[in-house]
DNA sequence: GCTGTGGCAGTTACCACATGGAAGA
DNA sequence: TATCTTCCATGTGGTAACTGCCACA
């Protein structure tokens, strides 16, 4: 991986595929992701010029210079000359576009190397740009629905579930999704991303992040976090991980959902440089990220079962609530940020970074998401004996239809 | 500093049964 | 292939019980 494609070995790479784990050049981007439904759903973006390893999220239009997370953070930190740098968000897409539909994509990115359509058994008008908060398609195929819809989850569709709307049943079949699904840079980008000098992003944090009905376990948090441990005792005293996974549902709401968003079981510590978890940060990842404050969440991790529930033997939910997930979101940190980086943070901005988090997590509300109303309008006329059920006929203590009692 | 106690908040289990969906005819 | 029937897991809300945290003595 890295400045020469990964297929031809030729070619300059230009993008990156997070699926695929794969740096290729334009052309062989196409040739790749034209093979197959399943190929053209990879998500893709260009590949941070700087390091050659990790894929772009922003574009500094000063440098003309496309960068990861990290090299973004590391070139425009709050306590760099360059932190003023005007920045512009780099879109992902799929599909199998043409060299013109990238210029329109990538504007800034002059001399685009011709593609070989033919490439492209779709042809063109296939491609889709996965952008912040909305999705612009050029999806025209007519059997586009059936790519859309039950057996994958879009990117996009990802982050929707995460906001609280999101039931339970589509969280699950997210996660059985999530295999086939490379969570577009720009989605978590959305979530949590340091683009203005405050680097502070709660508010984005708090609204899309609210995963209400997700759990997520830890059998054995020393054994996962390792050295870690230690420096997630900071963690959990400043962030809040409630802020990512929605405290009280996390473990109140449904228990048994196993599939939630996961982690990889590799990425304990930091990520390798074959790791393409950019902005997307793994369920250890978020726990470990005193040193990795990265919120990113993989395909592969939807399957092992994470659960915060155990990250020590008396934790509760108020334990996690602080935890420094977040804080590290909040303060706007890179994903990798290097030892030591944290010092250079100003403790002004983390402040009040946790300031902003202790009040937005005041007025947080935990709406249950009801999936059948018809079974909840049931249940709110059915007679009780303290709070339970009671069959048909027997004796109650309460009526929601009436205040009266059968005996 | 340590221990015990009370208050508070959050979590979990429980109940009956209509419903949705799968499987079989 | 389409329709019908049967079966079973699921989900729904209010309450008590349980658990853990915190403040105070």
């Amino acid at each position: 991986m890295g400045f020469i494609c990964d297929f031809c070995g030729e070619q300059r790479s230009m993008v990156y595929c997070r699926s695929d784990s794969a740096c290729l050049c334009l052309s062989c981007d196409q040739k790749v992701h034209s093979a197959n439904a399943l190929s053209r759903r990879h998500s893709r973006t260009l590949l941070c010029e700087r390091c050659n390893v990790q894929p772009a999220l922003v574009r500094c239009t000063e440098e003309r210079v496309s960068l990861c997370q990290n090299c973004d953070w590391t070139g425009h930190g709050a306590s760099t000359a360059a932190s003023g740098h005007k920045r512009q968000t780099i879109n992902c897409y799929s599909g199998c576009p043409s060299s013109d539909e990238l210029s329109s994509l990538w504007s800034f990115v002059r001399d685009l190397p011709s593609i070989r359509e033919s490439n492209c058994e779709q042809g063109l008008g296939s491609m889709r740009i996965t952008e912040n908060s909305e999705r612009t398609t050029w999806d025209t195929l007519d059997n586009s629905a059936s790519l859309d819809t039950s057996s994958v989850l879009q990117a996009d569709n990802v982050a929707d579930a995460l906001v609280g709307s999101s039931s339970l049943a589509e969280l699950k079949a997210m996660s059985q999704s999530l295999d086939q699904l490379a969570l577009p840079v720009n989605t978590l980008n959305k979530v949590c991303y340091p683009m203005s000098n405050s680097g502070v992003c709660d508010d984005d944090l708090f609204k899309e992040f609210n995963m209400d009905e997700v759990d997520m376990n830890i059998e054995d948090y020393e054994e996962l976090f390792g050295l870690t441990l230690n420096n997630s005792e900071e963690l959990f005293q400043n962030g809040g991980l409630d802020s990512l996974f929605g405290t009280k549902d996390m473990s109140a709401a449904d228990s048994n959902c196993q599939g939630g968003l996961l982690a990889e079981g590799s990425s304990v510590g930091r990520p390798s440089a074959t790791q393409p978890a950019c902005s997307v940060a793994s369920g250890d990842s978020i726990m470990s990220s005193k040193t990795e404050p990265i919120l990113c969440f993989t395909s592969k991790q939807a399957h092992s079962g994470i659960s915060f529930s155990g990250l020590t033997g008396e934790s509760s939910a108020g334990d996690y609530q602080d935890c420094g997930a977040s804080s590290m979101l909040l303060m706007g940190e890179p994903p990798w940020c290097p030892p030591g980086a944290e010092s250079s943070v100003p403790s002004t901005s983390r402040s009040n970074a946790v300031m902003r988090y202790k009040e937005k997590k005041k007025t947080r509300t935990f709406e249950k998401t009801v999936r059948y109303e018809s079974r909840k309008a049931r249940a709110d006329v059915r007679r009780r004996v303290k709070g339970r059920f009671v069959k048909a006929g027997e004796a109650y203590d309460y009526d929601p239809l009436s205040p009266t009692r059968s005996y």
